[in-house]
DNA sequence: TTAGAATGACCGGTTGGTCGGTCATTCATG
DNA sequence: CATGAATGACCGACCAACCGGTCATTCTAA
């Protein structure tokens, strides 16, 4: 992670990466069949490691309000925790537009996309339901809101000192509940 | 454009390019000093074409409502009609992420970004001032709008089934007015 | 005739992946 | 317990493909 995150996958090289993990570069070849593999285990890896700390940091919160805010609380918090595992992002999306060359890394990409929007919308729904949301598409909303914090990590990370991270965090807090409010 | 687009900056041939634009790859190298140079030509091409279509689009509007309404609306029809596009800006954010590298690239998208979310902040700050919007912060609300508007091309470009670009559209709009109403 | 635009064969650096071999550990046997 | 065989994790020198960039040559148009 921390080699693709400062290289990218192209300029990132296994023989950097083997140094780094302080072993030998056939070594490497031991455990992923090749670059691509490496890299997508690392997709997986980092995927899992992600939904892991989403869902400990939920639990326990039952109010949809509550849950939505501690989402984007937490989104927040990921940014600034986990900021290499999101420059590895850039290259997950990179290649996954391309469809044709990379279509196991553009499944991958899908899904995920897919369930996290479906959690969203799960949160929404409940809140509509019990009368603290209003909502007429929530898989739609869900979809802008992952949208809006994926853009903003990408903006954040092209220019740090553009905003702070805390106050656009509130900002935008604010405006999502403003926005689905009865 | 059209192979940066479709094989991304780094699997993307500068033989091929020449063979697409019908001409000797020895010839690209009249006008380009390199592969990196030709890119961010590209760039700078692309956005101003981009800009000058959003100004043209935008001009004789006046009420920031409208405005607005029509930004976004603006916004997908680009997605759709400039696919190739936003493929290639995929790799400026990958690299642009990546300060060290590419610090030419990096304040170029910076100030892309900048420019782009003054200019919408200036037609909530229009809006503010004549009470048809409320916003204690224009450039954080715009920066969040701006973020949306990549985070769903970028959705949407790894998953073009997964939703309806005219119903997100029209969703989203509605929820930015609404979390911007007085 | 000639300036300079166009060309593509070629060069050289780079790097993903291979493979023959080493060595520490474990196991089988007497 | 001692010995040697078997194992497999580990290694890095090496190979071959690939591609950005060059340049000697050809073409073209004024």
């Amino acid at each position: 992670m921390r080699v693709f995150a400062r290289e990218g996958y192209h300029r990132a090289k296994i023989e950097v990466v083997a140094e780094e993990a302080g072993i030998g570069k056939g070594t490497v070849y031991e455990y992923f069949k090749s670059k691509t593999d490496l890299f997508l285990a690392l997709h997986d890896h980092m995927l899992a490691e992600l939904k892991a700390f989403y869902m400990k940091e939920l639990e326990g919160i039952r109010e949809p309000v509550a849950m939505l805010e501690r989402f984007i609380e937490v989104a927040f918090e990921t940014f600034r925790l986990w900021e290499p595992f999101f420059l590895v992002f850039f290259d997950y999306w990179a290649e996954g537009g391309r469809g044709e060359q990379q279509k196991l890394l553009q499944t991958r990409l899908r899904e995920a996309y897919a369930v996290a929007r479906e959690d969203v919308a799960a949160i929404i729904a409940a809140g509509v339901k019990d009368g603290s949301f209003r909502c007429e598409n929530p898989l739609l909303a869900a979809a802008s809101i992952l949208a809006t914090l994926d853009g903003l990590v990408l903006q954040w990370l092209c220019d740090r000192d553009a905003f702070d991270l805390d106050a656009i965090g509130k900002n935008l807090t604010e405006m999502i509940l403003r926005s689905l409010r009865p």
